[in-house]
DNA sequence: TGGGGTCCT
DNA sequence: AGGACCC
């Protein structure tokens, strides 16, 4: 819903301008940093704010061989190869967590595929030990006030998927086990999805390869497919797909997929599950940093209020870069972007409004380097006015040529952006000046919040071919007539032993059944998973909190029927899944005993310096789209930037006794 | 409809 | 410089 019509609808609506998301970066800096100081190998590559995957799979190989398979139950994960000491106690006789595929079994017990039951037999023992440490990372989380969902695969696709399983506040396992079993497996998971949801297939290419599905199945059949609904298993069933029939499909859309996509080949073994994409090491400086603003209700026309917006875009820019690009003294530059860039987007006629991005355009210019002269006394001021008035303003002009329509001299701007990119990085361990005390081996300036997660082994990593055979010369030959076969059968699994733990976060359901919205365990005093205990029984504890919170979640579906949304709050939450359904019971549920205002903190809805949210897109299809919250007082959905507005809004109509 | 990001042409 | 993808 557009500010506009929120408006509309509720006049009274006080709509705070402009969304500050430090708060959301520092918390997710600081759990990046928790995750991140697990690692061993330091992949840890995070998307968006809220998703992180880890590669944690010479932690699971190093921990399979301390496996006592004549003690499954008191297993030891040891999480630090230097100090045998630490790590956490676990039954390995199961998964921690929810499995999806086969029955939820360890590796004990008839037909598991136990333990030593071969390559299969090794790759769920890995599949199990990482379901293990997923937990401990999760619990880490929580003991920071926040919650998480997590997948735990053998790629970062998979692994990113599986954790959509059992949403809010829960882990999922795929159990792909080998040739017998994986594939089968895998391609049911994938199967069911919607194309849409395939993460590397966006709007563009699904809607193409929708229109090729609906083309080829129209002559025979049933009723009319909606695009938003063809699955994948749909489309593999299309006889006359193969890898080149897609890229002609494809080949109007310039370039596909960040995925390192763009071929039909690709996309196809998207559709299979494969993913030979690596998880990427930590960065410790971002590519861009950009700062933007729209005007969409009220584009700017004149040259002094664009110019008055770059300064303030500008400002904060150069804050970031700052907070981003500085160490922590704010002594020495870690990275110096050379490159500045400018986007606008003129406003266009309403009924142009197309693509999310469309009719934007930009230039970019080299960063002058007085930018990064320090220790001015009048702060930035002097260096934003300059660099606007220098080097922004006549940037401007050029891409906005001339007066548009109007007629007149006016502009119409719907979009600032100014990003700094290009960066040149100063390496800290070997940069010249410095710190002779002590190895950079700080990572708390990394930034971060909890997601996704992954793992899998390097070692096997050439072996990309989840997707291709491994079939020796055939592979080296293979670029020059890509296509012919479409059946990527994949290789064997078992050769590909690859772990992915995927984490993504959830939601947190007030403990007891009041509709509080803290995010602290401890402060709401769930005891399952609290410090104290924690320390106090190390060894048992840990399994407990599994046990208990397993039955808690099976405790929670089950007493909430199908929908597992009622009554809980949502912070920061997937964007594509059906978790919510916008129906006003998916967060108050109507059994419980409306609040009174004083029962709704405000500043705990908020908490978490804002993580609250409440997924709004769930098609996918960029609408509705936006983080926030359902009022439990007037149950509208209220975004997060406008939370304190509305809560303004409540105390207002309180005092006009109006309320009651 | 928002305020960011990444990678690939 | 722009497009496609991600949150």
């Amino acid at each position: 819903m557009s500010i506009a019509s929120a408006l509309a609808i509720c006049p009274d609506l006080v709509i705070v301008d402009g969304e500050d998301l430090t708060p959301f970066r520092d918390v997710s800096k600081r759990l990046y940093a928790l995750l991140r100081s697990y690692s061993w190998n330091d992949r840890v590559e995070r998307l968006g704010l809220d998703e992180v995957w880890m590669d944690v799979s010479d932690i699971i190989e190093y921990n399979v061989e301390l496996l006592n398979r004549h003690d499954l139950e008191h297993s030891w994960f040891c999480l630090d190869n230097k100090d045998p000491e630490k790590g956490f106690a676990f039954d390995a006789r199961g998964f921690a967590g929810q499995v999806y595929g086969r029955e939820k079994v360890g590796l004990e017990g008839p037909g598991t595929g136990g333990y030593e039951g071969g390559q299969a037999g090794l790759l769920r023992t890995k599949l199990l030990l990482a379901s293990h440490l997923a937990l401990h990372l999760r619990l880490k989380i929580e003991e920071e006030g926040y919650t998480t969902a997590c997948g735990i695969s053998t790629n970062k696709l998979l692994a990113k998927l599986v954790g959509n399983v059992n949403k809010p506040r829960n882990q999922t396992t795929l159990l792909s086990l080998g040739p017998d079993d994986g594939e089968e497996t895998v391609q049911r998971f994938m199967g069911s999805h919607q194309l849409r949801k395939i993460p590397g297939i966006g709007g563009k290419t699904a809607a193409a390869l929708s229109d090729y599905f609906i083309s080829q199945s129209k002559p025979g059949s049933s009723s009319p497919p909606n695009p938003k609904e063809i699955t994948v298993d749909d489309l593999l069933s299309c006889p006359g797909l193969s890898p080149s029939k897609l890229d002609s499909l494809l080949s109007s859309l310039s370039s596909s997929s960040s995925t390192g996509t763009g071929t039909g080949k690709h996309i196809l073994s998207l559709l299979q599950g494969h993913d030979p994409s690596p998880v990427k090491p930590a960065r410790s400086i971002p590519t861009q940093i950009s700062i933007e603003d729209t005007y969409f209700s009220c584009p700017l026309v004149t040259i002094e209020q664009i110019r008055r917006e770059l300064v303030k875009i500008t400002g904060s820019l150069l804050k970031r870069m700052k907070t981003d690009l500085m160490d922590d003294d704010k002594k020495r530059w870690l990275a110096r972007p050379k490159t500045l860039r400018l986007t606008t987007r003129p406003r266009t006629d309403p009924k142009e409004g197309r693509g999310y991005g469309y009719g934007r355009v930009s230039k970019s210019q080299g960063l002058p380097g007085y930018v990064f002269n320090n220790g001015n006394a009048h702060g930035d001021d002097e260096i934003v006015q300059r660099l606007v008035a220098e080097t922004l303003l006549p940037m401007f002009r050029e891409l906005n040529p001339l007066n548009p329509r109007k007629g007149g001299k006016e502009y119409s701007i719907g979009l600032l952006n100014v990003c700094v990119t290009n960066m040149d990085s100063i390496d800290p361990t070997t940069a010249g000046g410095g710190g002779s005390g002590g190895g950079g081996r700080d990572i708390k300036n990394m930034f971060m919040r909890a997601r996704e997660f992954t793992v899998y082994d390097p070692e096997h990593e050439h072996a990309d071919n989840t997707g291709t055979q491994p079939e020796t010369e055939a592979e080296l030959l293979e670029h020059s007539d890509v296509d012919v076969d479409v059946d990527v059968h994949a290789g064997d699994p078992s050769h590909d032993p690859d772990l992915n733990l995927d984490m993504s976060d959830t939601s947190y359901e007030s403990s007891n059944g009041k509709a509080r919205g803290s995010l602290k365990n401890n402060d709401n005093g769930d005891p399952s998973t609290t410090n104290h205990q924690q320390q106090q029984h190390p060894v048992s504890t840990i399994h407990e909190q599994a046990q208990a919170q397993a039955q808690a979640d099976r405790d929670t579906n089950h007493h909430l029927g199908t929908n597992m949304s009622t009554n809980h709050y949502y912070f920061h939450i997937e964007d594509d899944d059906e978790v919510w359904d916008d129906s006003p019971d998916n967060v108050w549920n109507h059994n419980e005993e409306e609040p009174t205002e004083e029962d709704i903190d405000y500043d705990d809805l908020r908490d978490a310096e804002g993580m609250s949210c409440v997924n709004g897109d769930s098609d996918g299809d960029g609408d509705g789209d936006g983080d926030g919250i359902k009022c439990p007082l007037c149950n509208h959905f209220i975004p997060l930037f406008a939370l304190s507005a509305h809560e303004r809004f409540h105390s207002m109509e309180e005092f006009e006794g109006e309320l009651d």
